[in-house]
DNA sequence: GATGTTGGTGAGCGTCACTATCCGATGCCC
DNA sequence: GGGCATCGGATAGTGACGCTCACCAACATC
């Protein structure tokens, strides 16, 4: 199919289309001659997958041209390829080491992973964007004097586990090794948008049960 | 305390908080004379807020104004000031009703809501920005072809009641009605950005847990 | 009374995700 | 094979966003 066929199949405009082109997130197509470039099935499927990340992952385009290059290089093993990706995923400003409530957070975020014998996760502290951004949203709690106890945080933990368990049993059952990288790129970026959706509208539901619509 | 001091106090240039007066993020300090104005506590929580909601929680300076503004509105009830506000916030662009697969989505959807017994969520789907981004996410995963069950969809959506119940409960042990609305604005906003750095270290956890680090 | 700081204002900056326009080469219909 | 639409590619421009800078007269402080 031509570029054309590919706007008009995706939704997407030319003019985008070839932004991505430009940008390297998406292959060019096989070129016929010099006005004239065929795409494939499998070019759709990954302009489809690059509007999801950017439309309903929000993820930035240069963001979207690291993961699917991560993705892409298959010189890595699964889990190192999955973290690369995952790592690649838009991160919250550092935290500022000297501010007490970051300080503070990182203790309670280290004795947090320590209750949930979550072993692993302890080990990337230092280097996972996740355990930061985690630290960041903590401190931002606190600094606002909010004084939950350590049992609610460590119950929302428990839940995202299930939440992350629930992912990778999906992601096992892809058939071949390329298709479960993918698939938990995808995990990552989609199923979060999906589960905000989700929390939102329970938190209305459980909000009109409690107290009605007055 | 003055201008410089609110800076030094929230970490916020001088600049910004000018910046976020001009914009009516924050309301003006007591007016002193025509250089010097008198910023409070209540200035400080405020100004910590908007940057959370800002940095954390990545909502546009638009939309926080909005949110703030219903947050402030005595006039309305709890559950219609805590909608009113929830439903500012950043929608993902709205379905196009012609696409097969968001038509496939809300159908979906509606029946997920019909097996939750969400009967009150079910009331909003026609008004409810958090239904409509949750159609979009669905819809964006079956477009790329992914066929997890319905009980997948079931599983998740029932983690994230969990998660809204441990929202409102803790919203309940706020003293004062104002303190509970913003307590409810917070924990949509706040809690979300935290629910997804856990997700994403119990992504990594599980998958260390599973196949190592190899 | 000299110096520096105050709060307010308008304009400017850098980033981002596109988008509009132009181009010459080519496909295609008659 | 003439004429016109369409092709892919390139460059420059757009509008939104979140600040940030420079400047100002009025004041506090020494």
């Amino acid at each position: 199919m031509r570029l054309a066929e590919l706007s008009e199949r995706s939704g997407v405009s030319t003019a985008t289309i070839k932004y991505y082109l430009r940008e390297g997130l998406l292959a060019p197509g096989r070129q016929v001659n010099t006005t004239t470039a065929e795409y494939d099935e499998e070019h759709l499927r990954r302009l489809r997958l690059v509007r999801a990340m950017i439309q309903v992952g929000r993820l930035p385009v240069a963001t979207v041209k690291q993961v699917l290059g991560h993705v892409d290089d298959e010189s890595l093993g699964r889990t190192v390829r999955l973290g690369a990706a995952l790592w690649a995923l838009p991160q919250i400003p550092e935290p500022d080491a000297d501010d007490e409530f970051v300080r503070a957070a990182q203790r309670e975020t280290g004795e947090l992973l320590d209750a949930l014998e979550w072993s692993n996760a302890k080990l990337l502290t230092t280097i996972s964007p996740s355990y930061r951004s985690l630290v960041v949203a903590v401190a931002a709690v606190r600094r606002l004097g909010y004084d939950w106890d350590f049992e609610l945080l460590l119950s929302y933990a428990r839940l995202m586990h299930r939440a992350a368990a629930l992912d990778l049993d999906f992601v096992e059952t892809r058939p071949s090794e390329a298709e479960k990288v993918e698939t938990a790129v995808l995990g990552a970026i989609l199923v979060q948008p999906m589960l905000q959706a989700m929390h939102r509208l329970a938190q209305e539901e459980e909000s009109a049960r409690r107290y009605g619509f007055e």
